[in-house]
RNA sequence: GGGCCCGUAGUCGAGUGGUAAGACGUCCGCUUCACACGCGGGAGACCUGGAGUUCAAUUCUCCACGGGCCCACCA
């Protein structure tokens, strides 16, 4: 019985015969360079990380068999929010900044040392010594640098603007970490009185608490009922500040009472009109979502305001009704928090004017699926502002600037100074180059975390420090992802490494869709459904997760897990360990040639020899479109079905013989080599089961011999068998085909047995077969074989018309 | 409101301009000396619906319905 145990000894193994180096220097072989994705280090791999790390690993071992000098990269993305939310869980909030810096190191490094023990239990095969980490001193010195360079390039500039902001984090966020989430609230009808009358105009909100903050009331300009009233003034209650009623299409007549206020800022309408119509800017919020600027207001949290400032409304008279509203809000998807718009000084990268540029390089890469490159197109087409980069958190890269406090301008390090923290090291000037000014601030924001991310191929690839390796090793050859994270890693890499080399980053990008649980709903911590790979691994065995991996159809879709399916994988692995015992055992002492024997083959072998070179090359194709499903369903359906059920039954007479004549011979080397053969191919996915069982026949690991060669078009070979010139010369019919029509006859003979419920294995006297003229020599040849495997007494064949096979007992 | 993907037997899932792999499940038979995590056999799909292109469509085009994802809007 096949011990899923032994899988583990596998991987120290190559390890310790340092199989899986990258061997720089080489340069006689093809490269192929893999830009895997870097896991955030929460400290536990989950389904869908196990499912990439098992695909590209696959990938890594098939290329190295084919002969390349693979360069598979180990990185991790250690810096960011959830590690210090994690640090502040385990030691509490209030941590000196020093210390709670060097809290969420040793965090990241423990999470990096059991994720990476879960990868190398699956048989991740990167190379060791090619691992980077974003915390690190030399990863964060390549992304300050890489800062800089685009600092001169002219894409990195400091403004104030209104940015998406966090108030429970303290920090801005971008536009990609804002999630929608429905909530219910009121819709609140308030009366605003128009300045030197008595009439009133009606506005609807959801925010009075930003009514303090309010600079305009705005209306639909074909909307009969306000038109006269633009350009007039009104009073806001509570404060009695003067604003006026502005016109604009953006507004729904149909909403509310067709009127709104404009703040600055409840959401983004309000800055399109602020921008639009150069309204006044009121700072309605601190950046801890308290109010300012809001009179006795000031210091109340956004709810506590909204209580507030409802009720004086209320009493003011002013407030006509509230309706409830169910809307869609914008929250931080890593706290939950509402998010709101600040106008504060910020740091940004432009994108915008790019995005034309961004799809021309995205086109320059080959997706798989193609379909996959169109979200990337989407989102470019939708840039509505440039990329803010600035977080206000601790644990990130430095933004490796100084400022003017005076003039604004950007003072940058010196590239020898990198890596560098502007907010402890004095600036390398003494004073403004612009004006002169001696306030001089180095700055203390950190810089988004896909700011760290978005340079790994060029990192893999040498740059900055190896850049005779990087011009052989950039663009990369490949890139695997997900297909949720497009908008961001995907787009951030093609954009930067464009504005950084003016190239693409990879050749091919694969994406893959999610893991979801066995009834198709996304796995979720919070919902219980989630599915651990280990627990999966300790069941079914590592393989087996790594088979199912391959088997659960093509890459790019969603895939709920099955457990079906995984004991499917199981019981492969365990038909594969048991044919190679029976192979073992049918060797016994006999020597078995390595070459061919050719002149004691019969249509069996030859059948099986010729199917196993059309699956080899259905497989190389396969993994050269790195489409893993195929190259697997094409050997695993070949080696269970043809090899196994047909051809091991088809051989045992002759193994089972007495004596070690030619034809036992060729039956063994025959068995050998498909064996031999189909464990090379099926090796890069299920490489401990595959190592294990070459084991029982070689010294020598699985992977340093060659992936099985295969010839495009069938044997033209001619073989005397049982007597007879086959091939060309007697038929027009290729081996695959001949031995097929031998197969259906035995087939045939089992179906008539069963039919007469005699048992598979009882013999009978006399099997009769009937077949055109065209078979008849490819079954004569075959029917000494068919005899001893179907247990007949004698065969006789027939020309006929029809081909017809009936048995006597 | 916009975009993209998908709709194949009870389930999962390939695939092709000439009526469709494989797996699970199910039914029948078999402890045949590698394997019952097995072997042999059977049933089960008018490839969501409609229109069009074609000698021919599950495969191409359009529309509809259903499912999923993403984006925008939501005062």
């Amino acid at each position: 019985m096949y011990d899923p145990k032994a899988e583990y000894k596998w991987n120290d193994y190559w390890r310790e015969h340092g199989m899986f180096a990258f061997n720089r220097d080489d340069e006689a072989k093809p490269l192929f360079v893999i830009d895997p994705p870097p896991p955030f280090t929460t400290g536990d791999l989950h389904m869908g990380q196990a499912y990439w790390v098992i695909y590209i690993d696959s990938i890594a071992r098939y290329k190295r068999m084919k002969g390349f000098n693979v360069l598979y990269p180990v990185g991790w993305d250690t810096q960011g929010y959830p590690i210090e939310v994690m640090v502040e869980k385990k030691y509490g909030k209030g941590l000196p900044r020093a210390d709670f810096y060097k809290r969420c190191t040793e965090m990241a490094e423990a999470n990096i040392s059991s994720m990476k023990a879960q990868m190398l239990m699956f048989g991740a095969s990167f190379d060791p010594s090619l691992e980077y980490i974003t915390m690190s001193e030399q990863y964060r010195r390549k992304v300050q640098l890489s800062m800089l360079e685009m600092y001169e390039k002219g894409f990195v500039y400091r403004a104030e603007h209104p940015v998406e902001w966090c108030p429970y984090c303290v920090s801005s966020i971008s536009r990609e970490e804002a999630e929608d989430k429905e909530e219910q609230t009121q819709l609140n009808y308030v009366n605003f009185a128009l300045k030197d009358s008595g009439e009133t105009i009606e506005i609807a909100t959801t925010r009075p608490e930003l009514l303090h903050a309010c600079v305009a009331v705005a209306v639909n300009p074909s909307d009969d009922r306000y038109k006269a009233l633009i350009g007039k003034k009104v009073e806001v209650p509570i404060y009695g500040r003067e604003v006026k009623i502005i016109g604009d299409e953006s507004v729904e007549k149909d909403f509310g009472t067709g009127a709104e206020m404009v703040c600055t800022f409840g959401d983004k309408q309000d800055i399109l009109l602020y921008y639009k119509h150069k309204l006044q800017l009121i700072n309605s919020l601190t950046e801890d979502g308290r109010l300012r600027n809001a009179g006795k207001y000031d210091g109340l949290t956004i709810k506590e305001a909204k209580k507030t400032v409802t009720e004086r409304l209320k009493e003011m008279g002013v407030l006509k009704k509230q309706e409830s509203l169910v809307h869609t809000i914008k929250v931080h998807d890593r706290c939950g928090t509402r998010s709101e718009f600040i106008s504060a000084m910020q740091w940004f990268i432009k994108t915008k004017e790019h995005s034309e540029r961004i799809k021309e390089q995205a086109r320059q890469v080959s997706w798989i699926p193609e379909h996959a490159a169109q979200k990337l197109y989407d989102w470019s087409n939708f840039i509505e502002w440039d990329w803010n980069i600035s977080r206000n958190r601790v644990f990130g890269t430095p933004i490796p600037f100084w400022y003017c406090e005076d003039c604004g301008a950007i003072i940058a390090p010196e590239r020898s100074a990198l890596p560098v923290d502007p907010a402890l090291a004095k600036a390398p000037a003494d004073k403004c180059p612009k004006c002169g000014s001696a306030k001089l601030k180095g700055e203390t924001d950190t810089l988004d975390c896909w700011v760290d991310s978005s340079i790994t191929p060029m990192v893999v690839a040498g740059w900055p420090d190896d850049m005779e390796l990087y011009k052989r090793a950039y663009p990369t050859s490949m890139r695997i992802q997900g297909t949720d994270i497009i908008r961001t890693w995907a787009f951030y890499t093609i954009f930067r490494t464009w504005a950084l080399t003016g190239n693409k980053p990879f050749e091919t990008m694969l994406t893959h869709g999610m893991i979801l649980d066995p009834v198709g709903k996304e796995m979720h911590k919070s919902w219980g459904n989630g599915i651990s790979p280990n627990e999966l691994a300790e069941k079914y065995s590592i393989d087996s997760v790594r088979l199912w991996t391959a088997l659960s159809g093509g890459p790019g879709k969603d895939k709920p897990f099955s457990f079906e399916e995984i004991e499917h994988a199981k019981s492969f692995i365990v038909k594969l360990y048991n044919s190679a015992l029976f192979v073992k055992n049918a060797m016994g002492d006999v020597k078995v040639p390595a070459e061919e024997p050719h002149t004691h083959f019969n249509i069996f072998d030859l059948w099986v020899l010729n199917r196993l070179n059309s699956v080899a090359g259905e497989a190389t194709k396969a993994y050269d479109r790195l489409d893993l499903y195929g190259a697997m369903t094409a050997v695993t359906n070949f080696y269970w079905h043809e090899f196994c059920d047909h051809y091991i039954e088809a051989v045992k007479h002759r193994i089972y013989a007495e004596g070690n004549d030619g034809s036992k011979k060729a039956a063994l080397f025959t068995l050998m080599h498909v064996l031999s053969s189909s464990l090379r191919m099926l090796a890069p996915v299920i490489p401990h089961a595959a190592e294990e069982i070459n084991s029982m026949f070689s010294q020598e690991s699985v992977f340093l011999e060659p992936f099985p060669a295969y010839a495009e078009k069938p044997n033209p070979a001619d073989y005397i068998i049982n007597g007879l010139v086959f091939k060309s010369s007697v038929v027009e019919m290729d081996y695959e085909d001949a031995g097929a029509i031998a197969n259906d006859i035995v087939d045939d003979v089992r179906k008539a047995k069963a039919s007469r419920k005699i048992a598979l294995n009882k013999p009978i006297t006399l099997i009769n077969i009937n077949v055109p003229d065209a078979y008849y020599n490819t079954v004569l040849s075959a029917a000494k074989d068919i005899k001893e495997i179907c247990k007949a007494g004698d065969v006789k064949i027939e020309r006929s018309k029809d081909y017809s096979v009936s048995i006597q007992v």
